[in-house]
DNA sequence: TTACACATGATTGTATACAATGCAAATCCA
DNA sequence: TGGATTTGCATTGTATACAATCATGTGTAA
């Protein structure tokens, strides 16, 4: 088998080095092997790349650019933290662009994409059975960003693309283990809708999808009440 | 007056020299001094900013990602031409994110952004009186992101300051002249529906100036007819 | 004359060396 | 001992040198 498919289908174009650089990281990012906070020096990076600082300082401007890591001036490059706020922000502006995708994609999807789509469900519940939950993270991401590339909007499909990477980062914060509802069912219900060319339905599922996740998470502020030490230590 | 505003505030914090060059370059695409197609050497802006061409990479980099700039592998980096669907899905975006912002600004704005705003409207007619249309066209632009900022969505505002970028190439390439309504008016009744808090007002104006400048360009398809040299040119 | 191949020049991709900056530990003074 | 200051080190910012790649122009052969 030459041309399985392990992950997504390659765009077939050898990516320049930064670029791999790039992906190793973000890789990293996605499954949660690089927690939020930690330092990427620039020395070390190509180190274990076998790349100049050239090519590894390129890599981290661009994962900045996608609000993967945080540049500090003079001070390096840090695995972004998301704020509470911004993880807020960040699944308020995907319930406002994916249901729309989800019903272009409903509209436009051929029987190749339902094929493709159905192979990533099948993928990521494969990950949840192993326990890859890194794995099984990024690849429910990868299926939104299918999604989006279906509806073939190339421009929302980008900012989509940006919001789902810094999703991956909030969930390593802010999920809340309890409610490890697996979410492969509502992807499956979302093929379906899509399988059908039912827009309406695709839109609903995919919004009630989203607030399903945005609920999953623990983003009550927490920061209010502990202002200072004495509050936050003696009961 | 120490602190006048010839143009936006500034954020104070000295930019990074790429950051200097890059802004310089898109102030220079915005005000339509580079035509989209334009080559950037890095040699050549490397003596005209008396900084190195890493630096000078830096920036086109940056601008890359913010799609102002197209960069070929090995061929160099030129002023972006976005195409027609592009265009489109441009402003397509922009249709969909802006009314909302809109509301939000508007249930948001304190009496200081209203000025703010008044002061941009006024910049901008006087950029018009003029006649410096390329500074008319920038300061349209920051009215708009203005009033995504007000709207205190980072991430989404974020979205709209790239679209603005790109939707002024758009039209550098697509205006066309015949419709030279001046915008300055919906800009105006807009303040005025943000000044009063009329979130549902101020949407809806948002939209139909959006609807406004999209039909304004010119995105016909022109590419299905002269398929051949003889076609265009005999006619 | 046209087409192809090759050589040459110009431009980008990458690596490395040096300068500037920030952080931290050590020192000095009260 | 406490605090401010200085000094040294580690890391990032910038410049330059070299390698790889692409475009252009020339020459030769069909």
């Amino acid at each position: 088998m030459p041309n399985q498919s392990d992950d997504v289908a390659k765009p077939a174009q050898k990516p320049t080095s930064d670029e791999a650089v790039a992906d190793a990281i973000s890789l990293a990012i996605h499954e949660h092997r690089l927690a939020p906070g930690t330092k990427l020096g620039e020395e070390e990076l190509s180190d274990v790349f076998g790349v100049s600082r050239t090519v590894v300082r390129a890599a981290l401007q661009s994962l900045a650019h996608l609000h993967l890591v945080d540049i500090h001036r003079n001070r390096g490059a840090f695995v972004a933290k998301p704020s509470l706020r911004m993880a807020r922000e960040v699944f308020e502006a995907r319930e406002l662009l994916e249901p729309r995708t989800a019903r272009a994609a409903a509209e436009k999807a051929k029987s190749a994409d339902i094929d493709v789509l159905k192979r990533h469900i099948s993928d990521e519940h494969a990950a949840v059975e192993v326990g890859d939950q890194g794995r099984a993270v990024r690849l429910s991401g990868q299926f939104h960003i299918e999604i989006a590339r279906i509806a073939d909007q190339l421009t929302v499909a980008d900012f989509i693309e940006g919001l789902i990477a810094r999703s991956s980062l909030i969930i390593a914060l802010y999920w809340r283990r309890e409610s490890a509802l697996c979410e492969s069912f509502a992807h499956h219900a979302l093929v379906e809708a899509i399988a059908e060319g039912d827009g309406q339905k695709a839109e609903e599922l995919m919004r009630s999808h989203l607030v399903d996740l945005h609920s999953a998470l623990d983003l009550r502020d927490r920061t209010a009440a502990p202002m200072t030490l004495k509050d936050a230590l003696i009961p």
